[in-house]
DNA sequence: TGACGTTGGTTTCAAATTGAAACTATTTGC
DNA sequence: GCAAATAGTTTCAATTTGAAACCAACGTCA
């Protein structure tokens, strides 16, 4: 996915975060980082990738606000990789995802980890799409509405 | 990401359907897919890729059980691609990117393409991880809880 | 002080992937 | 039957990936 969105996708709404996140890599490194982890050699040995790869996509998901860079925690002299708001915004996303993962990729019975509320130990409800009053919503009950395009002349659809 | 999970992320829910989903374009052809395309030129114009490409992320989304390749739908002797059962469990999850593609990468006024009920035209409701019984959830209230280990020998924790 | 391990990277390089373009085969429209 | 459209595959150069080696800064302990 090198391509970038000069295309009419860039209004959708999709490409753009899609080309934020960047890849596989780095959506896995903001769910470590939303596990906890801060440390550049925490990341690798979580994720057992190449420390090149590592570094790359760190720079990648600072560069686009993702994740922060700040000087430290306990006085040392590294670093640390902590969420942003806009990163902390992809909890939704992976809860989806995993979420989806839960549903097709384990038998019946297969044990597999679960997201759960710390306090109760509970499953985390299942994420479903609504409508503002609450009713389920299926796919096709859905349109991608985009806005009335507006040139300088004519601030009105004609 | 092509290093295949052989990690103990095999087990984690997030890595695996990760590897399924593939890449940036499968997401966008899956997109796509939910919008109504069925069809190789009408992804392919839609998403202005290569066509080798887009030939690829179709046989993985297929080969991953996403998307399901029909013989027809019009008589012509062509192919079409629709969305497996399993494929359609990926709403929440667009509906998810969308959302946060909503919130932080357009400016207040900036017009962009919104996921609207197609009905009443209103917005869908934001996606949020809630407990089982409503509240809402951040992310540090959750913990992925890991099954417990079962050896062989061992059916109960000692 | 200085040898040594740890942490956090960068550099190097071969192998894999990407994507544009050319090519091919099968339909479809007329 | 012929031209154009559709749905790919092949080819090849350029980019990206990832393993491994290298390197620099810091801690530490003797």
């Amino acid at each position: 996915m090198v391509k970038r969105t000069t295309h009419e996708n860039s209004l959708c709404g999709v490409a753009r975060p899609m080309d934020a996140i960047g890849d596989g890599w780095s959506l896995l490194i903001v769910r470590d980082a939303f596990g906890g982890l801060r440390r550049f050699g925490e990341f690798q040995k979580s994720l057992g990738l190449a420390k090149n790869i590592l570094a790359a996509r760190l720079r990648h998901l600072i560069s686009h606000g993702i994740l922060d860079a700040v000087p430290a925690s306990d006085g040392s002299a590294h670093q640390e990789y902590v969420l942003t708001e806009k990163g902390r915004g992809l909890f939704p996303l992976l809860v989806a995802l995993r979420q989806w993962g839960e549903m097709f990729f384990f038998e019946r019975d297969e044990p597999h980890a679960q997201l759960v509320h710390k306090k109760t130990g509970l499953p985390v409800q299942r994420l479903l799409p609504r409508t503002q009053d609450g009713r389920l919503l299926k796919p096709e009950d859905t349109v991608v509405q985009v806005p009335p395009v507006r040139t300088r002349r004519t601030q009105r659809q004609t």
